[in-house]
DNA sequence: CGAGTGCTTGAATCCGGTCAATATGGGTGG
DNA sequence: CCACCCATATTGACCGGATTCAAGCACTCG
């Protein structure tokens, strides 16, 4: 039987991401939704975008840290390298959301962490670092909305911390497919689609296990019909018997 | 033969948390040290300061959060609870740090996403909510300041996230040495002392194991040379081995 | 000095990793 | 449009590190 691949190509004209589309795109990020039209214009002048395609390399862990970025159009992933060969993938970032920037004071000794690739097509607004360091010190709102989201960005790695540390494989897994579909899956008539590239080996380094034992795993979740999957796309059919399994206790 | 124990009970007397060295004490913080000594001193008086005994709990995970804490004198461990009863140990912290702050704006949904224990006896200054998000309103630089912090703590949990996923428990458990040793270890004529109540369960709450493992390479440690440990206590004698094991590559 | 808590050590078990062989599906070029 | 090719996914068998269960030890405190 032949599955029918519900994956479509979405291709995205350089257009959407010009000037005009930047104030709105720019205000409706949630830091600086509470600014008004006319800082906002000042802020946007400052922002330079950018295009990358899928599998290109936004920047690089050990390097300097010199721009911030936000995602207008496409998905990022962020993730480290062990001196071992593994990778540790350290989120999927959607449109709206920021990466590659650095707060600390001292410019010299700031290095990227993290290694980013863009997993589809992007534009992404940068800007200077000092120029957006500036923008937070005249908006107390914006550094504020700023503590927020990395606040929550923590807790997301305090539960990871606790489930590596606690749960199986399995609720690994689960709790890893939840939260992607939760985040980043748009729902059909069939269940939640996850439409971008995901591999087994994805999975297994955000789950902290391997692609075989995932494969084996999801496998199993298959089995018991809460996914559907194919190449590169995967549909969860039971949202609530898979955080069920992943026993997502906040 | 009989061990001799380097620790030493310090008893702490009240009045060194007294007002009049509050103002030192919030002088010396990260976040306020770059305000002038006026508008410290109205700062000064919004804390208020309040003594833990050792054990005793400063708040509970799942309570809601309306204060903001400052470590004066005393040591907080910081945990999360599963629902299998298992314990992870988030940190350990000293003077000089915070906890149980949340930025978050909707005031009536924020929870202590853990729990929060006096290790030793504990002078705590405790800030309202409200006051503590008007202060870094206020002032930029305190926000910044707040904002660098977080990012390091981030950083240290994404390099738990990857050690978990990637390591073995002999080098989590040294990785975990390592870090406290460096964070709240004396040196000594003898090497990095640990002072303070610093359980193979705790050990392994952190690192992701079990006691009875923690115990095992701990003795392993003891053997190559790298460790002295007795009841509550525990001296690293060779910092650089111990940190080679756990293969810090940052 | 006895009780209790935390530490140590042993032996058996098992989950998940490793290595390896096979299958599958999507993209590509003839 | 079809056949081939390659990357990814799947599945199996085996192995080993770490947990679990359990027993004995040691330090501290009442």
């Amino acid at each position: 039987m032949r599955q029918e691949s519900p994956l479509k190509k979405e291709s995205i004209s350089v257009e959407s991401c010009s000037y005009d589309h930047r104030l709105n795109i720019l205000h409706g990020l949630p830091f600086y939704s509470m600014l008004d039209h006319h800082s906002l214009q000042a802020i946007n002048s400052s922002y330079s975008e950018h295009g990358y395609q899928p599998g290109e390399t936004i920047y690089l862990s050990g390097k300097k840290s010199t721009r911030f970025y936000v995602i207008a159009i496409g998905k990022v992933k962020l993730l480290e390298h062990t001196s071992s060969g593994h990778n540790v993938l350290l989120d999927i970032l959607g449109p709206g959301e920021f990466l590659g920037g650095s707060w600390t004071e001292d410019q010299t000794t700031h290095f990227h962490s993290e290694t980013a690739i863009a997993l589809t097509q992007c534009c992404i607004l940068e800007i200077d670092r000092s120029d957006f360091k500036d923008i937070a010190s005249k908006h107390a709102a914006v550094a504020m909305k700023f503590l927020e989201i990395l606040e929550s960005r923590m807790r997301m790695l305090q539960t990871r911390v606790k489930m590596q540390a606690t749960a199986s494989v399995e609720r690994r897994l689960a709790f890893t497919i939840y939260k992607f579909a939760d985040k980043l899956g748009k729902p059909t008539k069939n269940g939640v689609l996850i439409q971008f590239p995901f591999s087994r080996a994805d999975l297994a380094e955000f789950s902290g296990t391997t692609p075989e034992t995932a494969s084996r795993i999801v496998s199993q979740f298959k089995k018991k019909g809460l996914l559907e999957t194919g190449r590169q796309w995967m549909t969860v059919k039971d949202v609530l018997r898979l955080s069920a399994i992943a026993e997502i206790d906040e």
